[in-house]
DNA sequence: GTCTCGACCCTAATCCTTTAGGTCGTTCGG
DNA sequence: CCGAACGACCTAAAGGATTAGGGTCGAGAC
């Protein structure tokens, strides 16, 4: 309110103790609302923080109690929407903790490179995060680094790798999940799909290659599939030149990976004037927003990444407040990982026009 | 690689200083890859940290230096899918610096409050931000805040208040766009339009009224216009009950005042069985990616927020950049806005399908 | 009257880096 | 041969907070 004009520095907690008279201990103290302050005091100190504009310097602060207060969400191509919900959950359960997440994007730029991961990774470390929620598999080096500097992970979406036995992670059950899809597509009579699939380094495109071709084999079906980059431009280029080179027809069903690979499918199809679904069925992975809009409204298979979004934090912040505890009890502050930390949901299909309903 | 097992401690500076014999200045020298250090030296120090596993701490770094590398930028309500576009050209212009963007969400749950915006402002002071990018128009107190503490400001998309008549900005021209959208409404013949708008908190809300009203007045058309909450339960909400009230009818024209905004409008008309040309028109402002994929495709305004993004992010970058030299020549850091940092941007019209066209 | 205890406050160390200001040899020009 | 200049280091302070370890003082217990 009363923000009288600034002195030119920027005040510290010295300036305060100056301008009170009290020792730096009481006036630190009586801003954090501790003990040994009487009353008197506090309010002397308080009166003259908010009249000198007062901040407490946070890089400060951690650097002494040694505390860090962001955990860290990496991403790759923010462009999927799917990162949104995600968010959203994990937004929603920090709030009010005084805890916040920022997100790193490691495929920026739209490509992932070992380097960028490293780089990213190393990033974190310097600025000491207190725990990271990845959507994509990290490479082994990196957990163990992570690991050294006692920084828990949970993975999301992706799995950890094989080696990390004990590593958290909120994961969906995308085999059964893809299953039931190809049992869909079968029941409508197609027996000719194509798999439009982004790279294998997201764990989740093998779980739902694999959940297909099971799929395909019981219910004798053709399956192909189609690798692209994870963006709408390399989606779409390689489905266009697919479509293109002689020998391949257009297939009875597109199953799309994820959204970018909806996104460049769709768009494909459109151009071509290809109808949906009484050309060719499309399926894809991943709810969003749209996809009830769309023409037609999309067929998708729902995984419900705001919730996930809820577990992954809650299951961080309570290993995050155990390590608080175990650093105040002087013991080492390894990261407690449970058994019941790996869990896996479930996902199911929601039935709209796309797929010939 | 070689990635010995660490011991006990995270080790930091000292512990090199220690293990090569040389003085923490030397390995600091060594590692900031500075001079006043022999290459043997160099050699040594490197290898040991190497061994050690050193990763510097940025948080005693920042407390040093008196720097601080990332800057935030301040979104309402991240699930408008603009956002994504905006940081995409603040990632990209950033990308090489050794800066990063954090993004802070003020209306994360929802609902927009004074109180979170000014939680908000305390946590980046608190953190010492580097710079600040802001889409939405801040209070003048926590302009007033951030000034104090020298961090600069631009914002994107929503305008400064008055009286911040130096502040950075990068702005639409949202009364031409909105004019032009008009004048296409008039030219089908539409005389009966409805504006569906999100909070006047946004300034880009205001330029958009103004656009229309002017272009109703000027072609002879009736306008309503019907406020929401800025996100999509509030506009469906909201339109919905306007159409059951008694005594409105459906207006021929629908304007949606972005994202969330269509998002409900598209969703109510969907339920409604209320065909789109046929029954009502509907544009919207803000092209985004699934637009061209809705039924029918969407007739919206676009602007570039990658652009804009990139611009914004340039704009600061050059702000900081100068604060770092005053700093070195011992000068006061205040921000230098300069009056060609103040910048609007145009927008038109993408026609596709949802106008009548 | 002495002892104890709690309330309140202080001094100084500490967290991890960076850096101003010196030191100590060498080398080199004159 | 002298002084200056330079390279390679070092010591110690600083940056803004927290906190261990002590003090002081007055009130209550005995």
């Amino acid at each position: 309110m009363k923000a009288e004009s600034m002195p030119k520095k920027k005040p510290t907690l010295r300036d305060i103790s100056q301008a009170t008279g009290l020792s730096s201990y009481t006036v630190s103290r009586a801003l954090s609302n501790g003990s040994d302050v009487s009353a008197a005091s506090r309010e002397l100190v308080l009166k003259a923080a908010r009249e000198l504009g007062y901040v407490p310097n946070r890089a400060a602060q951690e650097l002494r109690r040694n505390t860090r207060s962001s955990i860290t969400v990496i991403t790759a191509s923010t462009s999927n929407y799917y990162y949104l919900d995600l968010m959203k959950g994990i937004q929603r359960t920090l709030r009010g903790s005084n805890r916040n997440a920022v997100v790193a994007d490691i495929a920026a730029e739209g490509v992932y490179t070992e380097a960028v991961e490293d780089a990213t990774v190393q990033d974190l470390i310097q600025s000491r995060t207190a725990g990271v929620i990845t959507t994509l598999t990290l490479s082994a080096q990196n957990i163990k680094l992570l690991e050294d500097w006692d920084i828990p992970v949970v993975f999301v979406d992706s799995a950890p790798p094989e080696d990390a036995a004990r590593v958290p992670f909120v994961l969906t059950d995308n085999f059964t999940a893809s299953m039931d899809t190809g049992a869909h597509l079968a029941a409508h009579g197609y027996t000719d799909w194509l798999f439009l699939a982004y790279p294998g380094r997201w764990s989740t495109r093998r779980e739902r290659e694999r959940g297909l071709r099971e799929a395909a084999a019981k219910h004798g079906a053709a399956l192909e599939v189609l690798e692209s980059e994870n963006d709408f431009d390399s989606a779409h280029r390689t489905l266009s030149t697919y479509l293109d080179t002689p020998g391949h027809v257009l297939p009875r069903a597109i199953i799309a990976g994820n959204n970018p690979m909806v996104h460049g499918t769709l768009t494909v199809l459109q151009e071509r004037r290809i109808r949906v679904p009484e050309d060719v069925a499309v399926v894809a992975f991943d709810e969003f927003a749209w996809a009830p809009l769309l023409n037609p409204p999309l067929t998708v298979v729902n995984e419900d990444s705001e919730a996930i979004g809820v577990i992954a934090a809650k299951t961080l912040t309570r290993i995050l407040d155990e390590q608080l505890d175990a650093e105040r009890n002087g013991q080492q502050p390894v990261p407690n990982y449970r058994p019941e930390d790996r869990r896996e949901v479930s996902a199911h299909l929601i039935v709209r026009r796309s797929c010939g309903c």
